[in-house]
DNA sequence: TTTACTACTATTGTATACAATTATATGTTA
DNA sequence: TAACATATAATTGTATACAATAGTAGTAAA
């Protein structure tokens, strides 16, 4: 657990992966007792956790019957990918409208340690530069709201990724992301909204096929 | 309060409302006990409340230290109708692919409620229509997290649009929505997702104006 | 057997009690 | 006075206790 956070929080982080990475049965119960003696916690922070649970969706909490496993069919997370890639569009066009000199900067050093990383063969590393990238342009699109989903959504998606064993990014899979950031990379620097919509857009869109929920409806 | 449901969920939507009405100000301490005494509850509820404010982003919570309002601008709202726009296009489209029929003719049925009161003057209860109207699309989307989401943005402009004495929306102004909804009907009914997805653009980027937000960034 | 009622158990909802941390006030020293 | 240290109070974090509701088993009557 992470030190310094509340219980609660740290409940909801380990219960959230524990449903994402579909350990719990869709439609389960979760006693909060249950929960207490595997964290050897009272039912207070267990409580708040499971609040914030049914905030996101992952569980439904019925007064006085429980809270129930609301589990992701494979629509909701290729739905997910194009909810995602509509507010990463947005996010984009923030960006180029509202970023300071110094958020740029710091955009184009994690596409460059990506890039060092990548060509290193150290793919955590670089995998990590490639969640830093995004965030860099969500908070450069100076909206809270937005980084807050955004920022979820691509946990959401990694996880999914994860799941059901499938191998971790491929190499090949890394030089094509690679040089999709640049091209988005590049559009931030020309401040070049249209073209890097069209490049964003196609990011999305290849991410989605590369986690395998290409052919649900786009 | 709301019977029936737990007082989490009350103290939740209570401070919500106080919050977005803009009755805190921004940066403002909320004192556990505070709530508890205005509310004649103990912590346990209050704490859970406080912990679905974060999550949407409207308190922040730091360990040990307390909960702080965090208030929105002017920008932050009129982002908030560019958000909406974007989730609002998406859930025509899949609402497009997805509806059944019973849902069409319900959606259907709304909007010439929403005529009936509008021309008879009743313009609560055809504001009530103008939102059910909007829930029906989602729920024809068939996404349980973008119907929430859409949900949350389409209370949220509600208050925001009461807030500060501004008047309801004006005669004339439900004659325009009541227009964009027939387009936006006739779409679905010729499931002409192109068109579709013009007039439901016109209608959110109208009732952002329609608000007075428009002259921030569009 | 089926239904309805009762008693009991399990679980959730809420309040309170205790622990840990932070803020405030007081006093001391340079 | 200003800076620091210490004691005290206030507030948050967590655990426990009590209350209310829902589920279950068992029994009796039809």
């Amino acid at each position: 657990m992470m030190a310094g956070l509340p219980l609660a929080i740290n409940i909801f982080i380990k219960l959230r992966e524990d449903i994402l990475r579909g350990r719990m049965k869709n439609g389960e119960k979760l006693t909060e007792q249950r929960i207490c003696n595997e964290y050897n916690v009272s039912r207070t922070p267990v409580r708040e956790a499971f609040r914030l649970l049914e905030q996101e969706g992952l569980i439904e909490m019925i007064p006085n019957r429980g809270a129930f496993v609301t589990g992701f069919l494979p629509q909701d997370i290729a739905d997910m990918y194009d909810m995602r890639k509509e507010y990463e569009i947005l996010a984009f066009k923030w960006a180029v409208e509202r970023m300071t000199q110094e958020e740029l900067e710091e955009i184009r050093n994690a596409y460059e340690l990506m890039e060092f990383y990548t060509h290193k063969g150290d793919s955590v590393k670089a995998q990590d530069q490639n969640v830093h990238f995004h965030e860099l342009i969500y908070k450069a699109s100076h909206n809270k709201q937005l980084t807050r989903i955004l920022t979820s959504y691509q946990y959401y998606t990694k996880l999914f990724k994860e799941d059901g064993d499938i191998e971790m990014t491929e190499e090949e899979d890394m030089e094509e992301v690679l040089k999709e950031h640049s091209e988005i990379l590049e559009s931030l620097e020309d401040r070049d909204a249209k073209r890097g919509v069209a490049v964003v857009r196609k990011h999305l869109e290849s991410s989605k096929i590369r986690a395998g929920y290409g052919g649900f409806d786009d």
